[in-house]
DNA sequence: CGAAATTCCTATGACGTCATATTAGTGAAA
DNA sequence: TTTCACTAATATGACGTCATAGGAATTTCG
């Protein structure tokens, strides 16, 4: 026998919902069928595509394989639907956005969500590396990432230009600067995002050039919080320009040796690139962007 | 309901093979099975998608807008089948193959022939704007098209490079030249392939630029019958040097003012270039023409 | 010449077979 | 207990076949 859509479809949405259930929530249907139907792909495989844990499931290398082409399966049939249906409504739906940092990610959001209220959107907010691979394996339908990587099956459209500048409270010793320069920087507590992100990997390759360390490092999780231990005080942060909301009585400071141009991106598996839904977050990206 | 895949490649085999018994033979099954489910397809989608005939069909506006996604599923299809196979046996298949030209298409086919016995190869060949709308058109598998369109949703490949010449038998009045210019043929019979090959097209553009015209000109349809014409001394023929087997006793000269370099290209759409029978068969391509 | 027969298509209805999804029930882990 | 994955039994419906009908060229033959 052959494997049908069904049991793709099934075995797909297991994948990115994590979870038997979740997936069969999702297509609406019961969680019996979905089991049944990516018992039936693994048997006509041959081999297991799902590794079954408490906290949720994995891929084998085998389902890695084979998730591919079942990705290329739905959002073909998604496609499909669409043209079915005559382009018409848009009045669902669910797209999954990640980014690796909160703005313009969030603008964009707000923007498309203002002309699709119906969509629901599942944002991600993740460090740099993550949020490649996740565009890469397809868990993610969008991305907004810094200096994305590029790759042949990858949409990828470049949305604003930004800089690294460092951020600090107006009575920061370093607040009435108009440019700093790395060397201001040793004596003061330095803030930057998590193990992964984009920004770690960029100062920290500055500061092996120039055979340099910082000792005062604190590395924080999320741009909002980078935000708010600044506004408490606890020393500055290094991030890019319009990556998050910036509060009053923040100043935003040039940095000498972070003049090189990063590059926001919107990214998207190219299969899934030609769905209705995801043109149109493009769209509201470029929209927001190049106003 | 929503359509499913036995529908959709039911109507896509019924369009590559221009009739429902046709496509019913090639999917084996019986030619019932293949207009329900079209019919299915029909209703579901809510209008005709083929124009039933007596000498075969042919796709209303609709049809043609579904016959993409409807051809993408089956390439999908194709792949999924291929990988669940495990890329063991080409034991089978089917292949079209189209040409503007018959060399060096014959040549690629006997080499992929020799290493595919079992595959059955459609070679069709035809003038230069059917060939690109035969692949734009995903009814012809891949082409072998000189100087091929570009686009995003083809593969496309340089193969060899190639220009025109003039061939003439040893006996011609032109057949002791080195070279000779658009001026020398003026009073002599030119053989030129049918309308809307691209020798025509670059022909008339050189003779347009220089505001000339060739008083005795002869259209042939296709290369062979060319050669042949050349042979019993019609004339002399303008063709690409490489296209076509040149019997002995023809003399092949360069054309001053055609030094323009064409290429040969090997095409295929994107969503089919993944398959191992059109791999195999641009390894093939390959593997002749840089040899 | 022209009507009937032939041939090559596609369309339809009845029917058996198999696949799909549901409900219900089991066991395991948190 | 709740959540989750798997399994068994079952109803529904889809798929493919056979037999058959109808339409439109082509051929046959009086």
């Amino acid at each position: 026998m052959r494997p049908n859509h069904h049991q793709f479809i099934a075995f797909s949405y297991v994948v990115r919902e994590g979870s038997f259930s979740a997936a069969a929530r999702r297509l609406g249907v019961t969680q019996s069928t979905v089991t049944q139907h990516v018992s039936k792909l693994e048997e006509l495989v041959g081999s297991e595509l799902l590794l079954r844990r408490r906290d949720g499931v994995s891929l084998t290398p085998t389902g890695r394989d084979f998730f591919g082409l079942a990705d290329r399966l739905v959002a073909l049939d998604c496609e499909i639907g669409e043209r079915l249906r005559g382009y018409s409504s848009l009045n669902e739906g669910r797209l999954k956005v990640i980014a690796n940092a909160p703005q313009p990610a969030l603008q964009v959001i707000a923007t498309f969500n203002d002309r699709f209220p119906n969509v629901h959107i599942d944002f991600r907010l993740c460090d740099w590396t993550t949020a490649n691979q996740l565009i890469r394996d397809r868990v993610a339908d969008v991305g907004l990432i810094t200096d994305a990587s590029e790759r042949d099956d990858w949409e990828r459209v470049v949305l604003q230009e930004t800089r690294y500048v460092l951020y600090c409270r107006s009575d920061h010793a370093l607040a009435d600067r108009d440019i700093v320069g790395i060397e201001d920087l040793m004596d003061q507590t330095i803030i930057l995002p998590e193990q992964g992100s984009l920004t770690q990997q960029v100062v920290h390759q500055k500061l092996a050039e120039r055979q340099m360390e910082l000792p005062q490092l604190i590395t924080m999780t999320t741009f909002p919080v980078m935000c708010e231990a600044v506004r408490q005080g606890l020393g500055a942060a290094i991030f890019l320009k319009n990556s998050s909301h910036i509060y009053d009585g923040l100043v935003e400071i040039p940095i000498r040796d972070f003049h090189q141009i990063h590059q926001t991106c919107f990214v998207a598996p190219k299969d899934r690139a030609r769905l209705k839904l995801i043109n149109e977050f493009r769209a509201a990206a470029l929209a927001i962007t190049f106003q």
